[in-house]
DNA sequence: GAAAATCACGAAAACGGTTTCGTGTTAATA
DNA sequence: TATTAACACGAAACCGTTTTCGTGATTTTC
């Protein structure tokens, strides 16, 4: 096995300095034609490539950034994902992942590893635990060493950093509110319990839209489930109450719940109609086809890379103040065979 | 914004020198008590962390890895990426993620992005394009320099390294068994025209089980659709063709096809069933529950982790010859609604 | 023909660590 | 008391780059 050849090799063996080399193969004027050519050809012949941690050693840079996410198979956080890689690829950045599973410590751990100048910043979604324990010191101590930090979709208030969010609240409220003028008057929320932003909005928005509406809430039509996988409560909930439309948090839950309707011999819309959240594959190819609020995640993920890196690259100079911003991402409501408006 | 602190800075305030702190912090013998002291506590006061870059540099290895695969928004991708990541922390390293999405010129730019020293070995499944074009140089090169690669799912023979795959051509081969044992004549098989390895060895065993069992096989059952997403092309398909069960490469394409079946008026599993491949969201919410071929991509992910690490972490010495291994990880068919053995 | 300017290159410091090899001081040994 | 061993620490090289500054040789200028 050949090791990766360096500068030094080439000075060596072309008999100049390790300099003369460095400046060569930059097209440095203060380099003689022979020189640099001979030097270029001799580079390319062995295909030297400078080695990167040198370079980022010298720059103080890494051109590498974070990003921690709960989950990774997870379509909401992949389109993310997806936006975030082609962007910084785009500027010429490698994302390193990690995955917190939900778990703070993880979370914290997962910093740790990056924090010692592995990378140039962080994007991150808050791990549910992290945002049940509302501790956030693993974010303060990084942006407090001047590490730029992205917040998108699971979010907080409590630290000062750039964030990408979507109008939950809004989308939520909107989706209810078309279903009420549908003629919809029971609606059921199929909700988490843990993850308490994105969570909290679309309640809020709910709420909203059942109030402007005049429609009484009725706090048994929400059902709030301790976590993803227990979708098997969903199947009792539904047995005790008498609903004609459901809005849930995700494409599993509503899903699910059309699953137990359809069983239960109800017509889908007509007896009971249903959006989710996230645009997956599950929403386009159920039958019948969900209707679903599409996240855009794509466009999350860029414009978080772009915060991101922009960020990095402008040193702020010390008198400065730093000014966040918070980019709201329109999230759109997407018409299937589940709705009839 | 304070930047991170180094030795030098540790060394000057306390007025030893940076070996001294260096050594301290190593808890070495050869450093007095009471220095060691003094310089552990006053680097825990100030969070003094190592800085990762200069390691990296100093010991010739980056304690990441580099994982090249076609697509993210994907449930089989993002298992065994899961099942890397996991692993791979759990041994210290970073995961380095690029996307090809599919493409050969995508893959050799990113591979070549962190082929400089930025990781100490790729995990990769092919670019559709690359399997195409069948051009291997990239992967040539950097196995020639003596960087660790493993191939997954997507391999090529014309590549000597590490490989972990599913068992694919048997488990095609049983599910197509099992279905002729529960009395299906007439099954058709819905692949892709350009992903050769999997769904070539897929189709052999739905091939081989046909032909084992006296069954002539008929080429109008076989669909190659050019890419994933032209699923439209099935409906059409199934106007033309008289058949009584379908295998299809993956869960999609089942599913797809099992919504046209179903408006067709067609009972499932009586009239025709199903199995796809691929356990993810989808075979298990539709409805009915599609029967599927679980690749257990976490475990596959895990594997060629540590294979790589293994390697990574082995300098070969110069005399000795390398044996490349290839793990096959035995998939499994789970029953749901779809079928009826 | 002497002084100044230009050219082409090298030495060395720096990035932030690790590690080998000295070395001056104290303690143990003969 | 002289010799040696042990102790506690520092100097310096090294990893592979970039970059500033210097310098000898050649060329230009007056």
């Amino acid at each position: 096995m050949k090791r990766q050849i360096t500068l030094k090799h080439i000075a060596r063996e072309l008999e100049v300095s390790i300099s003369t080399v460095s400046k060569a193969l930059k097209n440095s004027e203060e380099i003689s034609r022979d020189t640099k050519e001979k030097i270029q050809a001799f580079a390319k012949l062995y295909n030297y490539k400078p080695n990167n941690i040198a370079i980022s050693l010298k720059n103080k840079h890494t051109k590498n950034i974070g990003v921690i996410i709960p989950d990774i198979v997870h379509h909401f956080f992949t389109t993310v994902f997806r936006g975030i890689e082609k962007y910084a690829n785009s500027r010429g950045y490698n994302v390193i992942i990690c995955v917190s599973d939900e778990s703070f410590d993880k979370e914290v751990i997962n910093m740790e590893m990056l924090a010692n100048g592995s990378v140039d910043g962080f994007i991150m979604a808050l791990a549910g635990e992290t945002q049940l324990k509302n501790d956030f010191n693993h974010l303060r101590e990084v942006t407090e060493q001047g590490v730029p930090l992205v917040l998108f979709d699971r979010v907080t208030n409590e630290i000062q950093c750039d964030k990408v969010v979507i109008n939950d609240t809004e989308v939520a409220y909107q989706a209810v509110k078309k279903m009420i003028a549908s003629g919809r008057k029971r609606i059921a929320l199929l909700t988490t319990e843990n993850f308490f932003n994105v969570s909290k909005h679309r309640e809020d928005g709910y709420r909203k839209a059942l109030m402007e509406s005049g429609i009484e809430i009725d706090e048994k039509l929400i059902l709030a489930l301790p976590f993803d996988e227990s979708i098997d409560d969903i199947s009792p909930f539904l047995d005790n109450v008498n609903i004609d439309a459901i809005l849930a948090v995700n494409e599993v839950f509503a899903i699910h719940a059309m699953g137990i309707a359809l069983k239960k011999g109800l017509k889908i819309p007509e007896d009971i109609s249903f959006i989710g959240f996230t645009d997956g594959l599950l929403s386009k190819h159920s039958i019948p086809s969900l209707s679903t609020i599409a996240q855009h995640g794509d466009r999350m993920g860029e414009i978080a890379a772009q915060m991101l890196i922009d960020r990095a690259e402008n040193e702020i100079g010390d008198g400065e103040e730093e000014t966040y911003r918070t980019e709201v991402i329109k999230a759109t409501l997407i018409e299937r065979e589940s709705t009839n408006f």
